[in-house]
DNA sequence: CCCTTGACGGGCT
DNA sequence: GAGCCCGCCAAGG
C-alpha cells in the first residue's frame, strides 16, 4: 500500500534558532544594543526577527537551564528603532532601562539614545 | 487542521 | 514625517 512512506528521518535541520540566537545575543558587549532584525539577519532568518523575540523571551524562561537570566543579556536587544520594547517581558517594567543604564546606555522615552552609534551589527562586528 | 498572537521589519499612503 | 497594512517564523488553543 501506499502508505504514506513518511520519511524515516527528515528531521527539519534542527537549526537551535532558539540557541543560535542566544549565542548571538551574549556576544553583546555591554554598553553596545542590537536590534532583533540585525540577529535574525545574522543568522539567516532575514524576516524572522519576531521569532527571535521570542526566542528571547525563551531564553528567560530557560534562564533556570542557562542558570543566570544574565547569561542571555536580552536588554541589549531592542527594535530597528531603539525602543525597549521588550520591557514588558521583564521582572519589573524598569528591568531592561535599568540594565541598560547600568552599562552606560542613557535610555530616553523608552528608546535608547545614540541608538545607531551603540547599534552593535553582527554581521558586520563579527567575523 | 485552522486560526490567532507575538520582545519585528519593510513598504506604502 | 507619521501612521497603517502586509508579510515571516514559531507556538498555543
Amino acid at each position: 500500500m501506499k502508505t504514506p512512506a513518511l520519511p524515516p528521518a527528515a528531521p527539519p535541520p534542527e537549526r537551535n534558532f532558539f540557541a543560535d540566537v542566544h549565542a548571538v545575543t551574549r556576544l553583546v558587549p555591554p554598553g553596545r544594543v542590537t536590534s532583533y532584525g540585525a540577529i535574525a539577519h545574522y543568522l539567516g532568518a532575514a524576516r524572522g526577527a519576531r521569532t527571535v523575540g521570542y526566542a528571547l523571551m525563551a531564553a528567560n524562561l530557560d534562564a533556570a537551564t542557562l542558570r543566570r537570566e544574565e547569561a542571555v543579556p536580552a536588554h541589549r536587544v531592542v527594535n530597528r528603532l531603539g525602543q525597549l520594547t521588550g520591557r514588558g517581558h521583564f521582572p519589573t517594567p524598569t528591568a531592561m532601562q535599568e540594565r541598560l543604564e547600568a552599562e552606560g546606555v542613557q535610555v530616553a522615552d523608552d528608546a535608547v539614545v545614540d541608538f545607531e552609534k551603540l547599534f552593535w551589527n553582527p554581521a558586520t562586528e563579527l567575523p
